[in-house]
RNA sequence: GCCCUCGUAGUUCAAUGGAUAGAACAAGUGCCUCCUAAGCAUUAGAUGCAGGUUCGAUUCCUGCCGAGGGCACCA
């Protein structure tokens, strides 16, 4: 863990501003891009120039000064380069004693305590159960998931909660619409009704009920309803398992409206004056709150519309007295939610801990063609076809790889043409190989017990491996502040091309059994490493391939 | 028309405001008597356009162009 040293040289760093009378200012202390600037680079310099009046060079020089009578430790060498950079060189013992630590620590190298004593609550998926998941739910499961363990890696105690409504106008329609299908197997007309769901898995309900229940239902029967919410909702459930993604909670929209919530919420916010009635309608005043516009919230109809429900599902999250509360949404959610955290804030509750996280939609592409996907018009890939077809590694990978800001473009003949040529074989193949290496030393009788010299660890592709390996607490944090998975999966992959170009120029068994045994401890690290990064992405860490 | 996100190599995507913009696939060339060639080495190839802020901009700001999503008494 670079951390310590790090501290240490900002604490120097500091002390050195002050000696000179300079302003203290947070200044980057980080890797930079090119080894031959060294293996710390700090911009402090080039920050202060403007208000010193000075050139960064000079700057630099008088800063290099103080830090070479203060600064002890691994820190070899310190110069400074164009525009006015100051590097670090730190010794070769520094990451070479890493490598215990890493062995040392194992399963939770690089584990953070950001969370200690804290819950989170992750809420993703949250589809309502009308169809199977389709691919476009995949990129929700998957970075919810990845997002709760990245939480988890950091000590957050974290439910994954579903939330589903099983009432609305759309679970009406497919109530219809397995009702048509039902009445189509009795040989009358099928009378789908407009906005129906076409889809194959409503003929295969229909059937089903009529199975168990016979031929006698009526129209309107709760039947129809009850037994596809229960077809769909396992099926859903199934898909998810299938996925490695297990939820601890579900939670049902209508809890809120027996529980009594909901009037509360909505008495709260008319003793505020937040409510008016309009055109038989009941409004939320959002105007005197900064918005542009105000949004119903009872219609006509005298239902609600979705933002009350919502609201009062936020207010019982809040009340459950999370920690932080994260919030999973598709690009068409984005406009919505700001209505929900203004409701919130009106009714005096502090939203400061409440992250919603948007992801760009998955265009899917088949023969070159753009695919609309409707679950309602049965114009879809499910996610349980996608993960039969490339499996679940490849799935998760490809989901988590990308910023979950980015517009994807999913080609399914591609991905299927592709599977075996898919990223995520690289990082595993890194992880395989290095187990086949561990067995064959047991084999071979090679082993360091703990003891091993790490100085002979000197080979230009050791030492690069191993200057990678201590930053993966770095990027475990980065992941976390981001919350963007896709953090870890560069890294990993950076961390896997290193060690694939050590493994081709480095033999580890060999007849030096003290040079064998240090390659080995350099190994397992990489593969504790290797394996603790595939924890967070949900992928599997094969030990052969 | 307004709001959100995006625009990087032939393609799909990376890049805490930092130094020489990285991978993969596709194209070209080498490397298995040696721990797994799902690998390594190597060639070629990119920041939509125009301004601005900055010592420094793929990154921040403005405008334009292009793509996706939203702007419902749908969720």
């Amino acid at each position: 863990m670079m951390t310590p040293l790090k501290e240490k040289i900002r604490n120097a760093i500091t002390l050195a501003l002050r000696s000179l009378s300079y302003p203290e200012k947070d200044c980057s202390l980080a890797p930079p891009k090119n080894i031959d600037f060294g293996d710390l680079s700090s911009n402090i310099a080039l920050l202060l120039a403007k208000e010193l009046k000075k050139s960064p060079m000079d700057i630099a020089k008088n800063i290099v000064n103080e830090l070479n009578n203060n600064l002890t430790g691994h820190t070899t060498n310190i110069s400074i380069t164009n525009p006015g950079f100051i590097n670090f060189e730190i010794d070769d013992h520094y990451f070479q004693s890493q490598i215990i630590h890493i062995l040392n620590k194992n399963q939770v190298y690089g584990k953070g305590d950001v969370g200690t004593g804290q819950t989170a609550n992750v809420e993703f998926v949250s589809a309502n159960p009308t169809g199977p998941l389709t691919v476009g739910h995949g990129r929700n499961a998957i970075l919810g998931d990845a997002v709760s363990n990245i939480l988890e890696w950091q000590d957050f105690k974290v439910t994954r909660e579903y939330y589903f409504n099983d009432a609305g106008r759309q679970m009406r329609i497919l109530a219809q619409s397995v009702e048509a299908r039902y009445f189509e197997l009795l040989g009358k007309d099928l009378k789908l009704p407009e906005d129906g769901y076409q889809g194959e898995y409503i003929k295969d309900i229909a059937q089903i009920i009529l199975d168990e229940n016979g031929k006698d239902l009526n129209s309107g029967s709760n039947i129809f309803k009850n037994k596809a919410e229960e077809i769909i909702f396992n099926d859903i459930k199934d898909s998810l398992k299938k996925l490695g993604i297990n939820f601890d909670q579900f939670t049902n929209e209508k809890t809120f409206y027996e529980n009594g919530d909901i009037d509360k919420f909505m008495n709260e916010l008319r003793t505020k004056n937040l409510i008016y009635e309009k055109e038989n309608a009941t409004w939320f005043k959002t105007s005197s709150l900064g918005k542009d516009q105000d949004r119903v919230y009872i219609k006509s109809s005298g239902e609600p519309t979705y933002r009350v429900p919502d609201t009062a599902y936020h207010r019982n999250k809040i009340k459950r007295n999370f920690d932080l509360i994260i919030d999973v949404f598709g690009a068409d959610h984005a406009d919505a939610y700001p209505d929900v955290i203004t409701a919130l804030e009106a009714l005096g509750h502090n939203t400061d801990h409440i992250r919603v996280l948007i992801y760009q939609f998955v265009t899917l592409l088949k023969g070159g063609e753009k695919i609309k996907m409707s679950t309602r018009k049965a114009d879809f890939v499910t996610l349980d076809d996608l993960v039969n077809e490339v499996g679940i590694d490849v799935v998760r990978y490809f989901f988590v790889m990308r910023s979950m800001n980015s517009h994807l473009d999913f080609d399914l003949d591609l991905a299927a043409d592709q599977s075996d040529q898919n990223p995520v074989y690289y990082l595993q193949y890194a992880h395989a190989r290095i187990s086949n290496i561990i067995s064959r030393a047991n084999d071979l009788g090679v082993t360091f017990e703990g003891v091993f010299d790490p100085s002979l660890l000197k080979h230009d592709d050791e030492m690069n491996l191993l200057k990678y390996m201590v930053r993966f607490p770095e990027f475990v944090d980065l992941a976390y502040e981001s919350l963007e998975p896709q953090n870890i999966a560069n890294y990993l992959q950076e961390l896997s091309a290193r060690f694939h170009k050590f493994y081709n120029h480095c033999r580890v068994i060999t007849d030096d059994i003290e040079l064998s045994r240090a390659r080995l401890a350099i190994v397992k690290a990489t593969r504790i490493i290797l394996a603790n990064g595939f924890n967070i992405l949900g992928i599997s860490a094969p030990e052969r391939m």
